[in-house]
DNA sequence: AATTCGTGTTTGTCCAGGACAAACAAGCAG
DNA sequence: CTGCTTGTTTGTCCTGGACAAACACGAATT
């Protein structure tokens, strides 16, 4: 039970703030100061990679790192409620004392009851109403939970991973899609989330999409060549509010360009709430859309059955 | 349908290569040589990401990049197979022919008829057999063709999100555990592959362990707030073949050091197979070894139910 | 009073080139 | 053929400089 101490890259995989902002943090803040080894290299004390990662959840819900870092350790509790970000699904007057039964099954650690809560709320409700009631609101709440420090990081990761399990068994059991429109849905490098993604799709095959499930973190010129060799209709991103916004829009317009002009480019999820979508690609603010586009879809392309005309 | 350029940062994020290294290969090898943009910085094409992802693929194989550069364009082709990397699992007489069904599914972009025919391989063998006489060869073979470029990446991450998908199926479907061992089942960030991980989580949880599975990439200080959150007797990590070996021991030392003292930290998946282990890391090169170390563990703990010995 | 438009500050990322240790290969001695 | 020493390869770390995009603030305008 020892506290280690980790190295630059080390604190770079742990906290995921980049060598190079470290080392700038550093020079221009005076935090965190690392002691050094025998070879003049950082050495991060867990103490202070424990504060970057509070730091970094802060800095992701809005905050700046200059005045962050010079706040001192009020921070921890004071600044935890988050300003002004009125993300999808908010004030949805949704049932809040059933969630909160499920956030505390995840507190208490308590694995098998919480699958059992998810799975009972399934069977009465239905997916619909299970994703969009159940689902989406409660992990808005635990991102929250998680960006206030009321959850831990592995409290978050359990509850990801269990919701997870019941979703695609949910999926598992559908009947197959009808073929059309087939929808390939994945997430980019760096893009790590699933869970935006299951919801899509079982709304979705819900439908009767065909879904191709190509899991998280394909290269751009990976998504290009699946959507090809699959013949996809339409291909469907997610992105987290920590995906790096920055490199978003040119992002999504290489991969317009890399993707056949009939192919459609649907992006949704909390990353590109404050994305202005390139030419040729649709943003959604909520999982509703999605399906309300998916009926669009079908009822623009009625006349031609599968056949695809000729690209490039 | 155009072929987009990348900025350095999409490079390392498409290929994993860091930004160090592609500028050190640029200076030593002269390759890549990026075009630079109005403001001097680098410019990729697409042809060369491409070539360097070849690369990477290659040195996971155990080339090395000085070669691979010189070489013009047979690498492709004529590297292709692997030398000398004798993996697990490997020379096991498997059912070929039955694999190659599943393979060729794959390879046809079939992905109803795959995870069909994975499904009747289960109910036909039952678990145990599934997981260590299918799905682990089926993954090899997988990790192999991807290595030669015979599945393209999509074909990989279809095959592995369809796979999960009927494992995670399948231990949804088991009794709960006994209670004892508590498991917990995880990797450290950078480390995103679940197959290994779900695979032992089926065979564990099989022999009746109780299983918390907390998905990947946990940082090292929660994984140790886990484990004695959920009162682990063990800490289970897996380690694939992309995992940077270099960070390895020492990684392993600081988690052995942050653990308490009765928590076991077991540790598989073919990036451990040429690491000696640290003191109080038990390393597996099997399935099968887990299961029997699970064994061995109930019997060295038959006479302690259930209370902690102090800690600290 | 609200909104638009500069303008200054904050902040992340990029660049260059130097240094070094760990991993590896090759040659030599037993 | 095996074990050791020596040279080469290779990745990562370092410093310090530069700049543009994002942001915040205040002034001018409707």
């Amino acid at each position: 039970m020892n506290t280690p101490s980790f190295t630059i890259a080390a604190v770079e995989r742990d906290t995921g703030l980049s060598k190079d902002v470290l080392r700038m943090w550093e020079r221009r803040y005076g935090f965190p100061v690392p002691e050094r080894d025998a070879h003049g290299e950082r050495v991060y004390p867990a103490a202070q990679v424990e504060r970057l990662r509070v730091i970094k959840r802060l800095m992701d819900q809005g905050h700046r790192p200059g005045k962050l870092i010079a706040t001192p350790v009020e921070e921890l509790s004071l600044l935890a409620p988050r300003r002004s970000r009125p993300t999808l699904a908010e004030g949805h007057a949704v049932d809040s004392a059933g969630q909160d039964e499920l956030l505390t099954l995840i507190r208490q650690h308590d694995a098998n009851g919480f699958v059992h809560a998810l799975q009972q709320r399934l069977a009465r409700q239905g997916l619909q109403r299970f994703v969009q009631d159940i689902v989406a609101p409660l992990t808005q709440q635990v991102g929250d939970a998680w960006e206030d420090g009321r959850f831990e990081v592995f409290e978050e990761h359990l509850f990801t991973e269990l919701t997870k399990r019941v979703l695609r068994q949910a999926i598992a059991a559908l009947p197959q899609g009808s073929g059309s429109p087939r929808v390939l849905l994945t997430s980019v490098p760096d893009e790590q989330h699933m869970l935006g993604l299951l919801m899509v799709e079982a709304l979705l095959a819900l439908e009767g999409a065909e879904c191709i499930p190509l899991g998280t973190q394909m290269p751009l010129l990976e998504i290009s060549r699946a959507a090809t060799a699959h013949r996809a209709d339409i291909v469907a991103l997610s992105f987290s509010v920590a995906f790096p916004s920055r490199q978003l829009p040119k992002l999504l317009e290489q991969l317009r360009d890399a993707l056949s002009a009939n192919t459609e480019l649907w992006v949704g999820g909390s990353g590109v709430s404050r994305l202005v979508p390139p030419a040729g690609v649709r943003r959604f603010s909520s999982l509703e859309q999605g399906v309300e586009a998916l009926a669009a879809w079908r009822s623009a392309h009625a006349g031609q059955p599968m056949g695809r005309s000729t690209s490039t």
